[in-house]
RNA sequence: GCCGACGUAGCUCAACGGAAGAGCAGCUGAUUUGUAAUCAGCAGGUUGGGGGUUCGAUUCCCUUCGUCGGCUCCA
């Protein structure tokens, strides 16, 4: 018998009989360790049960690796749909994949079921677990495969196995009963999903195209323990709690109205978190050589005619008439900004011209996709065009990469980035496309970023790198993005003269930070659960008298906050001591100023932080410094 | 937009064919209070809007508006 050599992950190389399976090779090496669940031969996933053929490098999957959750819970998408097909034997099977922290499957049922029917699902789906039924791969020709889900009446399937490229092995997975069209890997038996939930029960369409059929999508999250998968659940409440609509009315921070679905209305205290961020805002963009400007929410027709976005945005825009002539809302602020360009001549010498805009845009958005301050209809963008060059596209476009890292890191979000090319319904020629596309990758690369190519992502008219940022839940949002243009100033013709006294053209640069300022509002939420750092707290100190007899002194101590700019309240109300401080923690107020008899006495504060608690007597001055000291250096 | 669920007082939630209720918040009064809720009283609603079935609808049906969960991370 032939011998083959394995190498494993720690360098060692050992010699075992051809076709030894992974399984025999690990029992082989350890006691049978049931945290095992598939193994990398030449970094391919593979099943436990695969023979070996020949000299290859593997390493062992267990749950803790991305990998390992994956197949972990795509075999837990099988035991699903092993149930459902026991329950309804008249159903038709999707999809089922594992996702990010859970799985989900897809089933076309004759009746559609409702929730109350997932606990019985899961009930069948315990038993399935519990009968440990081995699962085993099974490789056919296209042919055989066609046949056997014909015969099964599994349409979606066939479809299935009709998309596979040519030279595909198609394979499936069985189980008990159960036998499935899947690539694989899986468990080697259904025992060891042991601890899941089915966590919903949605509509999707097949594909994710709203021309097919519904189908009706069950979600799931597995673990290999119950501790894991109550730590799990935990996460989601704690989550829940931090939901941006829940906080947003708990702290009154902004309201959403019948009277406008995806028009949010922004209260007081919004307001000044807002304000601190627009602030912020203008500061950094002046020191980075920003000018500012502001143009009109209605624009004439032939204006985005001339922009393109009459032919490619229209059904996302909002329209009206005045004087019987056609006007539109703005989608975007890029034509007002090209219109204030052209409204002089330039030189060379007047360039990179970089024209900032906080800029409200509408764009109609499906109902179903509204979401809190997420996903809204109309928002404010922090928007900038930047006029220049063409040889100054390089230096720009890392500038703007280095200006938001800046913002980014102060609020301490994690971000990964993204490079979009080419959509198809694209203006412009491919030549100018690779073009754009190359220099946004040479920077990229010059600054070390990593990246991940988004094909086809890109706006209609250039390229553009995106910025995520990763909310608590792990959820990631689109902030940042710059966009490269050679359409727009073509469409507008906009000129500059050269050194050698001739009309040219300039690039123009498409920009945002914070992406919407409504969306960052929601992320910000969520990202410190309402507890706002100070210098973003709507109330940054709250005066709490003890009795009557204080409120001269507490008055004092308030003036004086008041008059060094801080944001204060004084609780004045005929209430105890541990009411008034319940409700400045309940608001997540940072810090409270206890004031009684003996404060009075000292001209002391007794100061308590939101987190640290009660932090004993101090005195006002030092307390006013330090908490200056906190404002002005975005301390989190 | 589509599928499903939901909509009762400012908020959180009961009641479910037979007089719409609680807690918190609000208001009034008492209490002068020392680090996460003092006590008592009062007020608060055409049960999202419209239509229908019924002797009678918050409850059942239709419709409309809104909200929530989803709508490829591809066997």
């Amino acid at each position: 018998m032939q011998h083959i050599k394995v190498k494993l992950e720690n360098g060692e190389e050992v010699a075992y009989p051809e076709g030894t399976t992974c399984m025999d090779l690990y029992k082989g090496m350890k006691a049978s360790n049931n945290k095992l669940l598939a193994i990398l031969v030449d970094g391919k996933e593979c099943d436990l049960s695969q023979p070996l053929l020949e000299n290859s490098k593997i390493s062992f999957v267990e749950f803790d690796s991305s990998v390992g959750a994956h197949i972990f819970r795509h075999t837990a998408s099988h035991v699903l749909a092993h149930a459902v097909k026991r329950l309804y034997p008249d159903v038709k099977l999707g999809i089922g994949p594992a996702i990010e922290n859970g799985f989900y499957y897809d089933f076309d049922f004759a009746e559609p079921i409702s929730s109350d029917d997932l606990g019985k699902i899961e009930k069948e789906m315990k038993k399935i677990v519990k009968e440990r039924h081995p699962i085993i791969r099974r490789e056919l020709s296209r042919e055989e495969a066609f046949q056997f889900f014909k015969e099964r009446n599994e349409p979606y399937k066939l479809e299935l196995i009709e998309d596979l490229p040519e030279d595909a092995v198609i394979s499936c997975y069985e189980q008990g009963d159960f036998i499935d069209l899947c690539a694989g890997p899986h468990l080697p038996h259904t025992g060891m999903v042991k601890a899941f939930k089915l966590t919903g029960l949605a509509g999707a369409y097949w594909h994710g195209d709203e021309k097919n059929p519904m189908l009706q999508r069950i979600y799931g999250t597995a673990f290999p323990n119950r501790e894991q998968l109550d730590h799990h659940l935990q996460m989601l409440e704690e989550a829940k709690k931090r939901d941006h609509r829940k906080l947003g009315r708990e702290l009154d921070l902004f309201s959403l109205q019948e009277e406008g679905p995806g028009f949010p209305f922004l209260h007081n205290n919004g307001m000044i978190i807002w304000q601190e961020l627009t602030d912020f805002w203008r500061m950094e963009h002046r020191r980075a050589g920003y000018e500012e400007i502001r143009t009109p929410l209605i624009l004439n027709r032939t204006l985005w005619e001339q922009s393109g976005h009459w032919d490619h945005f229209r059904e996302n825009m909002y329209f009206t008439k005045i004087d019987d002539q056609d006007y539109a809302v703005k989608p975007m602020n890029c034509p007002g900004a090209m219109l204030v360009y052209r409204s002089k001549m330039h030189s060379y010498r007047d360039l990179p011209r970089r024209i900032g805009e906080m800029g409200i845009v509408h764009r109609h958005e499906l109902s179903g996709t509204l979401h809190g301050l997420m996903r809204v209809r109309s928002f404010t963008q922090d928007d900038a065009h930047i006029f220049m060059l063409p040889d100054q596209v390089e230096s720009e476009v890392a500038g703007v990469i280095e200006l938001m890292d800046r913002f980014y890191r102060v609020f301490g979000f994690k971000y990964s980035v993204e490079l979009s090319t080419r959509p198809e319904k694209a203006m412009g020629t491919r030549e100018m496309w690779d073009r754009a596309t190359s220099i946004l990758e040479t920077v990229l690369k010059e600054k070390i970023i990593d990246f991940q190519i988004n094909e086809g992502d890109g706006a209609f008219y250039g390229p553009k790198i995106d910025f995520h940022l990763e909310d608590c839940l792990g959820r990631s949002w689109q902030c940042g993005t710059i966009q490269l243009d050679f359409q727009m100033p073509e469409k507008f013709d906009l000129t500059y003269v050269g050194e050698d006294g001739a009309k040219h053209r300039p690039v123009v640069i498409h920009r945002v930070i914070y992406g919407s300022m409504e969306r960052l509002l929601a992320l910000l939420i969520e990202h410190y659960g309402g507890a706002f750092p100070a210098w973003l707290a709507p109330v940054q100190v709250i005066v709490i008298p003890v009795t009557e007899r204080s409120h001269d002194y507490a008055g004092q101590v308030y003036d004086k906050l008041m008059m060094d700019g801080f944001r204060v309240q004084v609780d004045q109300r005929n209430e105890k001591v541990g009411y008034k401080i319940r409700e400045a923690q309940v608001k997540k107020i940072p810090y409270m100023l206890v004031i009684g008899e003996k404060e009075e006495e000292s001209g002391e504060v007794a100061l308590r932080h939101r987190e640290r608690g009660d932090l004993g007597p101090q005195n006002l001055a030092s307390f006013i410094s330090d908490l200056k000291r906190e404002v002005e250096e975005k301390i989190i």
